[in-house]
DNA sequence: TGTACATCAGTGAACGCGCGTTCACTGATGTAC
DNA sequence: TGTACATCAGTGAACGCGCGTTCACTGATGTAC
């Protein structure tokens, strides 16, 4: 299970590589250059202030320490790279909410517990998430395809925690792949606002993304009982 | 009134100047090149795949036909432009939403024709309407600020409409503050999404967003009546 | 085990390019008389 | 009205820089025998 701290750098161990091009422990050549170097390098240059399209190849093989030319034997260009990292970071979201699931409390709803997991980890400093956040709105197509993509997909599961969560209530909601879409677009994008804050104004940021949350989930529900509302 | 058409040049005269360096009628040095220039060069670049950000100055002043230097002459850097840009563009969001309120017809709400007349707007290839959604994400420092600043303005407004709506029909809102930001918010970035879809997607991706915003209302007006639901 | 060889990951150097910014200039415009 | 002058908007040329990409290389690694 991929499970990605706070930490910039990651241990390779718990970077699976998309080709296995060097695998340490058979037998063959040693690379000494991993695909896992330069996503860690990229990583490491992101900021609050750095976006990843605004990075250039110089400046991550650079930071991975490595002649610049030596980038494109583990990928073609910077889009490469880019893919690469939202793919990643897709699964990071998806371990972060599935660890929210598991601090559900009675007087918590699993929703409210991930918005709240969901904004620790952005203020904790996770670039990736940051990269899904922000790389969204202006990265090249491939990389906005990527990431509509990881947004997809984590629209279908909050969709199914919705549906699950109302069945328990034995109620019914109202158009239930539009509440989905709009609880992750709202909480991306006041994510990506929160982050421009002052660090004493998040937990004031959580609750008001909390209360926005709470009145599309309390909208679902009141058009699911009377749809003509 | 500003009320700029989905032409990309903008006829000058309509088009506020911050400072009244070039006016045209009253004697004295005729300035060759205008703000205006450079403001209508810079839209002519902009599109669905180009970002302000992603602009040099040597392509706006290319744009402008006028030698890159001339560019220090109206604006002290790309940032200054950039925030002129912003600020033209909040005018010309206010204008849209202010038509859309003479729309307003029995069977639609403020909030649903809205919602549409932006849209529209949007699509109909609106350069201002572009950078206002796209830059919030990765514009620099004082660009952010500068769409902050308007998008605050707008919530503001937004805030009013739906009290002023709440008082006609007699009921009360929940949080009348978040519910405005969540709405505005929420259409900024569907609207961001919208304009990577194909066009036939278009009318489809409307609807989609007035259900959303038809949730976020309906959660407001139920919070109202009880606010423990 | 030891040796000769093939492979190919990583590199140093170089390229042409567009960038932001500077400088001293020039020539059109408006002013003074 | 005509002329000499001052102003300053706009420019051409140049700068140093970082960029993406290419090429031929080299030297460590693994293989064959």
């Amino acid at each position: 299970m991929l499970n990605i701290p706070q930490a910039v750098t990651l241990p390779p161990s718990t970077l699976p590589t998309a080709l296995p091009m060097s695998t340490p422990g058979r037998p063959g050549r040693k690379a000494v250059i991993s695909r896992d170097d330069l996503v860690n390098a990229a990583l490491a240059l992101l900021g609050p202030t750095r976006s990843f399209s605004s990075l250039s190849l110089r400046e991550v093989a650079r930071e991975a320490d490595i002649a610049p030319n030596s980038f494109y034997r583990q990928f073609r260009d910077m889009d490469e790279l880019g893919v690469a990292l939202v793919e990643l970071a897709g699964r990071s979201l998806t371990t972060i909410i599935l660890e929210a699931r598991h601090r559900v409390s009675p007087h918590m709803s699993v929703v409210r517990s991930s918005v709240g997991a969901f904004m620790e980890q952005l203020f904790a400093g996770d670039k990736l998430l940051l990269l899904l956040l922000r790389e969204g709105a202006v990265g090249s197509p491939p990389i906005k395809r990527a990431i509509e993509r990881q947004l997809s997909f984590f629209e279908e599961e909050l969709r199914q925690d919705l549906l699950r969560l109302a069945q328990l209530k034995q109620t019914a909601l109202f158009e239930p792949a539009m509440t989905a879409r709009a609880i992750t677009r709202l909480v991306f994008t006041m994510g990506s606002q929160a982050l421009d804050a002052p660090k004493e104004d998040q937990s004031r940021l959580t609750e008001e993304l909390a209360t926005m949350v709470r009145l599309i989930v309390t909208g679902t529900q009141a058009l699911g009982e009377n749809p003509d509302a």
